[in-house]
DNA sequence: ACCTGAACACCGTTCAAGT
DNA sequence: ACCTGAACACCGTTCAAGT
């Protein structure tokens, strides 16, 4: 079960996606195909479940960011974020790159989509609850900073860019969500916000 | 070979992705599976040539937006932009949706990389034109406007969203990039901006 | 010269036969 | 009860045989 995740991963890091089959992936594991199809009913589950793994991995770490930066000024839950989702996304980037052609690849709406929900739900939390402003439509601001993170995270690795431009970028990114969130953003009345 | 390409799409939108087959193709064009392997050397040859040809008309549109906004202020540049993405994107979104997925199931990185560096080198050639302001880093700037319009694009099409939220999604878009192009942007000394 | 489509290698998936 | 792997349907690609 554990061995035919390693093994996927392992037969996706060293072949390829293309080569990526469920003959290869059983063999690896040291069980029969037969029994790969006992613990999922076909290649697209296996890649699902293994996509999950990691997924959850990600999300765990965002949600944890988005709850500690509960009660700061926007502009420093933003910076937390972006910071926690490029660390996230830059560490092992050969695994991450490899999975993320393998979802774009397997057509995964329902996986894309629960992920989608549930950054966009921490995001909005977090965004409702900023010292220093308010937002007159929270899901579409989440939307916006949402949609720029992983815009730029995606541009950066279809260019397989560099360290350094990728931190680049990730300055760019933080300017850009910031000056955005300022724009929209309305400056609440009382409790002046807190430095960060 | 018109006719195959007409027959690809035909067969995409009519079967979906997973039945695009070879035989598939032929068929529905008429011609033998030998045949349409004198005009392309495989199946992947076949796709890149449909995606180019939709590539490039997207392509088109765009350098000429940027063309036609050549000495505008910033601000009115980025409206132009986007305004034409969007509308080019918007425009038969089931083929536009359809092709799109296609390109992400192929993995067609000589084809990305065309496409994104001819919009990178339009939208510097505009940018570095800007009547109101200058930036230190065009590429840098250049690459987050794009970064941001394709992944806000992709976000709407991945939760295919409605028209009433994509219209939203556009004005925000725009919001976004406008502030951003000021928070990096220097006033230039002499002339002042044109008006829209 | 150009087209055809059976044939080949390889894929995902199944299920009768083994233990 | 659980595992195995030959067998099946279907894919992309080729090339001897037809015109």
């Amino acid at each position: 079960m554990d061995a035919i995740f390693e093994a996927t991963i392992q037969v996706l890091l060293a072949e390829g996606a293309s080569r990526l089959t469920t003959t290869r992936v059983s063999e690896r594991a040291g069980v029969s195909v037969g029994t790969m199809y006992q613990y999922f009913p076909n290649k697209r589950a296996l890649l699902f479940a293994v996509l999950s793994r990691h997924t959850d991995e990600v999300l765990d770490k965002i949600e944890g960011a988005c709850r500690a930066s509960a009660g700061l000024a926007a502009a420093d839950m933003v910076q937390n974020l972006l910071a926690t989702y490029i660390e996230v996304k830059t560490s092992d980037p050969e695994t991450s790159i490899a999975l993320y052609r393998v979802a774009t690849e397997l057509d995964v709406p329902e996986l894309m989509g629960k992920v989608g929900a549930r950054i966009t739900e921490a995001i909005e939390a977090m965004l409702a609850g900023a010292a220093d402003m308010e937002f007159e439509d929270v899901p579409l601001v989440t939307n916006m900073v949402r949609a720029a993170m992983t815009g730029v995270t995606r541009t950066v690795f279809e260019q397989n860019a560099s360290h350094a431009l990728i931190r680049k970028l990730h300055m760019e990114l933080l300017v850009m969500c910031q000056s955005y969130v300022q724009a929209v953003g309305v400056a609440r009345k009382g409790r002046p916000a807190r430095a960060a």
